[in-house]
DNA sequence: ATGTTGCGAGAGCACTGCTCTTGACAACGG
DNA sequence: CCGTTGTCAAGAGCAGTGCTCTCGCAACAT
């Protein structure tokens, strides 16, 4: 089997993959996750639904790209503000790139809601998505490995960690691929999983009747949340 | 119309509404959101599926319902743990109602997912689910103000408050019914939203593969986000 | 005893994901 | 240049979905 990809029919391919992904993702911002019809793409596209099959094996499987998508989009967001942001104090680098997650995910509501919001039911995430997932978080904690460099983090430990969230931790510093004490991880961990807490909350409506102002209220609980982060 | 709830009719009702709540919830836990099928519903109760829809107009009219009994649930989850740690300290009453909830959620991953995951997709939600909805934050923000009046709480602001974030928490402090300054309803928010943050990434299987002991992670999290509530 | 009303059954419509077969056409090797 | 090969879209079809409608029947109220 030719995997040569300059053969013209293998470039046809990948161009009909991105046509297939591009209807997919249109549709997805009208009716949702569940309401993506393989039918309807194919309709989109002038094609019969079986055709639709001849590139993705399943609807879980065209979900699983836009999912893979979602991931990548979102997580080179989010290098992007680290990258622009070298160099300056740690706090203006922690906001910018928190600021660049929540702006993808105002922008693409429906595409964060697909890789942060409830799983897709009974359906298990393909190994070839945890890298993609981790584009972000991990970008965001390269952030605080710097600010520990330049001395930006306070890094005495508020309180001891306990044997088995030790061991937890020392598997995901291994996973992450560079070094942050016990005490700075988890206070990351607790920023990354508070930033998105907020998104969620305010984008999935539960703050409706209370905020008009999203992006005042986002930027102050930022200031609030980027502090306890640093330790002050 | 006969709105006497005492007919045999009437009581026949409220027991066959109950036995398809029932049975929805139990297919909830098997297929998730999405494949709520009324149909499945009734081949479970052995009836037609047209009968169902004399107690419920639509499917989204049964998940709204199965949302309603959601907040509920969590909510006198919450609520339960305020009351049984009246008198206690504060720190400890609001790690008592964070407790409640993450254990309500892990018991029930599906109606957490449900309530508090992706909206459902095209899904207004109506009008009835909002004081469901509250009960659980309000619980929670109790804890806080009792914390206020026995003097555990630091209340001297942090940073000032932007004009359009007091105006916001101005309406939000209308619509809770007691007093809390702007810098303490700010970060009773952060708690709140960083609790949720915590419950959902570790819920839907973002820490796959990084966390293994969820209980000792919660609870090593849970202390210092505790200590950011109550400005130590 | 007699309306009235709520209820379940059943048929039916338009839609879904997915499978299988069929025929056409383009790319390749001799 | 011509046959072989592989890829593709089309179409029919299956089982399932939400939802609507009509039709009898049985329980209720009077």
């Amino acid at each position: 089997m030719p995997i040569d990809p300059s053969t013209p029919r293998a470039q046809a391919r990948v161009e009909r993959i991105a046509e297939i992904k591009g209807a997919a993702r249109r549709q997805l911002v009208e009716v949702g996750s569940d309401g993506l019809s393989l039918r309807a793409v194919a309709r989109e596209l002038g094609v019969v639904s079986s055709a639709v099959y001849r590139y993705f094996a399943s609807r879980d499987e065209l979900l699983t790209a836009l999912i893979i998508d979602g991931y990548d989009a979102v997580g080179s967001a989010a290098e992007d503000a680290v990258a622009a942001s070298v160099g300056r104090p740690t706090d203006e680098r922690w906001r910018a790139v928190a600021r660049a997650v929540r702006m993808w995910a105002v922008a693409n509501p429906h595409d964060y809601a697909l890789i942060y919001g409830s799983p897709v039911p009974g359906y298990q995430a393909p190994a070839d998505t945890v890298s993609p997932a981790l584009r972000a978080p991990l970008a965001a904690m390269a952030v605080v490995r710097d600010g520990v460099e330049a001395g930006d983090v306070e890094v005495t430990p508020a309180s001891p960690v306990p044997r088995p969230v030790h061991a937890d931790l020392t598997r995901i510093r291994a996973g992450i691929g560079f070094d942050l004490s016990d005490e700075v991880l988890a206070r990351s961990l607790a920023a990354w999983t508070g930033l998105l807490g907020h998104i969620s909350y305010v984008l999935f409506g539960h703050l409706r009747n209370g905020i008009t102002d999203e992006d005042a209220f986002f930027e102050h609980q930022l200031a609030r949340s980027t502090a306890d982060l640093l330790g002050r």
